[in-house]
DNA sequence: GCCAACGTTGGC
DNA sequence: GCCAACGTTGGC
């Protein structure tokens, strides 16, 4: 399974509202930029992914599943950009935040760290454990 | 609020 | 198809 980095500032779109949204998810629209529309294009059903607070917040503070396949942004009026649906799977118990990740030595290579502009981004297995266990999840 | 990094646009 | 100009993002 791959799994995902999302960015969202929070003024737009935040963690308290993609748990609001529920079981049924919300559609993860707006990415205008070729390489996460890449990485959207690359994801299946079941895969899982970190939700991080940009601006406000700087951390990773949720976990989230895609529900549905890349499918058309009808937002987009080139027609060239999709989208996924997410849902909020669970809080991590304790944010991971980006001063955390940058001291880590085993983040250095995290695209969140050399690319911090890329909107979807995809996350290692050992980096996903790591920061997993940085939030205090098993 | 500043500015560096990056992507996109449009003139040639 | 190159590249300068411009807009946007996001950390600081």
């Amino acid at each position: 399974m791959a799994h995902w980095l999302y960015k969202s500032e929070p003024e737009a779109w935040s963690w308290e509202q993609q748990v609001a949204a529920g079981e049924g998810g919300t559609c993860w629209n707006g990415v205008r930029n070729h390489l996460a529309k890449k990485h959207l294009m690359a994801m299946q059903v079941g895969d899982l992914g970190f939700f991080y607070h940009s601006n406000e917040g700087k951390a990773v503070v949720g976990i989230v599943e895609v529900i549905r396949p890349y499918y058309p942004d009808h937002t987009d009026e080139t027609g060239r950009f999709g989208m996924v649906d997410l849902r909020a799977v669970e809080a991590l118990p304790r944010p991971v935040s980006l001063d955390a990740i940058k001291a880590e030595p085993g983040l250095k290579d995290m695209v969140l760290v050399n690319n911090s502009r890329l909107s979807v981004q995809p996350v290692t297995q050992a980096e996903w454990a790591l920061v997993r266990r940085m939030a205090g999840l098993t």
